[in-house]
DNA sequence: GTTTGTTTGTAACATTGGTTACATTTCAGA
DNA sequence: TCTGAAATGTAACCAATGTTACAAACAAAC
């Protein structure tokens, strides 16, 4: 019932040779369960006691907020897994109702049996743990962006960031409206302090290219 | 040289019985490394390849901003491990540099061997994955709140999350001081917040007790 | 009951960033 | 080379929050 091809794509069991990853399942206890378009998958608040791992098709996830209605957050697509972040830790609870986009097959694999096959095979272990430890690692990296209150402090972080001991040039790989976006502010509240900051005589600018003119001063800036 | 009955208190060994962990350690290569107080522990930077624990005395984590000067991050006590959300993952460096505040003990387990113990003992596997889990949720929960812009919709989520279904008046825990800061406001503007949603007729507010008269108005702010 | 330090309420002013609108520049494809 | 879409620069205005300062209410210790 298992397809260990296209499992091996997961990023829970990349490495894994097909035969090898349908040994390890042979040992362990799971499902496979198949739901029809539009079925329910898992409504927000349900305890996640199992790793579930969708095979094939694709799914959206949705959060309730307190008026009953919902919001789209994302869609998952086969072979990803569904909130691997909290199978563990303290809140074991989906954040998110998932309902089906397309016919779609998961796996199911209860918690105690998860662990199992990561004490079975250190790829996987070692897999998982990349994988939680690096959303932490992404989440910790956006809150300490978000931690700078002013656009020019956004702005220095980034740059400084980017140069890092080297040129003093810094090339930004996206559109100055992506950026605003990551940075969470709009548009031309960017421009406006990309402008003003070079008015300032901080930095210099072209278009994509931003020179840093005063590191000094922009260190100063994330000390306050 | 390992002390098991203070290294069982730690987060990642919690549970498992002292003779029980030193037979566990016996089957892994590890070091424990002396450290006189002022001593450097890691420099930020550093890769992060062995999981260190702290088995005496404490430390104090810094981290360097761009012009070479260094903030306290916190100070970290026996028997607590250090950076455990950096051993794995994309990002394998030590975000802090950490000193020994007093004479320090600290045990050293490379990655590798940490797996071993993993795989050994599942006791220490799912405290390990509770621990990088409990963080990745809390930096959301986190993150998730900073994601509300206005102060006003920061105290609507607040009180609601509060309330739950429950009854409509909901008594804070802290000072109005400590609730700003853990908004990431100033306690002014907080309690203007305050008193223009007691204006508008949101709220009745009598210092620690909130009541919520129109909780429909509230979950509407939550919306745009 | 008085005193003293802490918490809370409030007001005036300054700063920041969002909004909207439009002009200008760049660049890819016809 | 021309053309139209996308990206960028800029400006005026407005809303939200920070800053600073002070008064009122409260709580704990005497």
């Amino acid at each position: 019932m298992i397809q260990p091809e296209i499992l091996c794509q997961s990023p829970i069991f990349r490495g894994i040779a097909p035969d090898e990853l349908q040994k390890l399942f042979s040992q362990i206890h799971y499902q496979v369960k198949l739901y029809n378009k539009g079925d329910l998958i898992v409504n927000g608040g349900e305890i996640c006691d199992r790793l579930l791992i969708i095979q094939m098709g694709n799914v959206k996830a949705e959060m309730n907020d307190y008026s009953g209605k919902t919001i789209k957050i994302e869609d998952i697509e086969a072979p990803r897994p569904l909130a691997t972040a909290f199978l563990f830790g303290k809140e074991n609870q989906f954040p998110v109702t998932v309902s089906a986009n397309t016919d779609v097959e998961i796996v199911s694999v209860p918690k105690p049996e998860f662990v199992k096959l990561l004490q079975l095979n250190s790829l996987i272990l070692n897999n998982y743990l990349n994988t939680i430890s690096s959303r932490a690692q992404f989440l910790s990296q956006k809150l300490k962006f978000l931690s700078f209150k002013t656009i020019r402090q956004k702005i220095a972080h980034y740059l400084l960031e980017m140069a890092g001991d080297r040129l003093q040039t810094v090339e930004i790989p996206q559109s100055q409206g992506q950026l605003a976006e990551m940075f969470g502010v709009t548009r031309p509240s960017l421009a406006r302090a990309l402008g003003e900051m070079s008015q300032d005589g901080l930095i210099e600018t072209d278009r994509r290219f931003i020179k840093i003119l005063d590191k000094n001063r922009m260190n100063g800036l994330l000390k306050n």
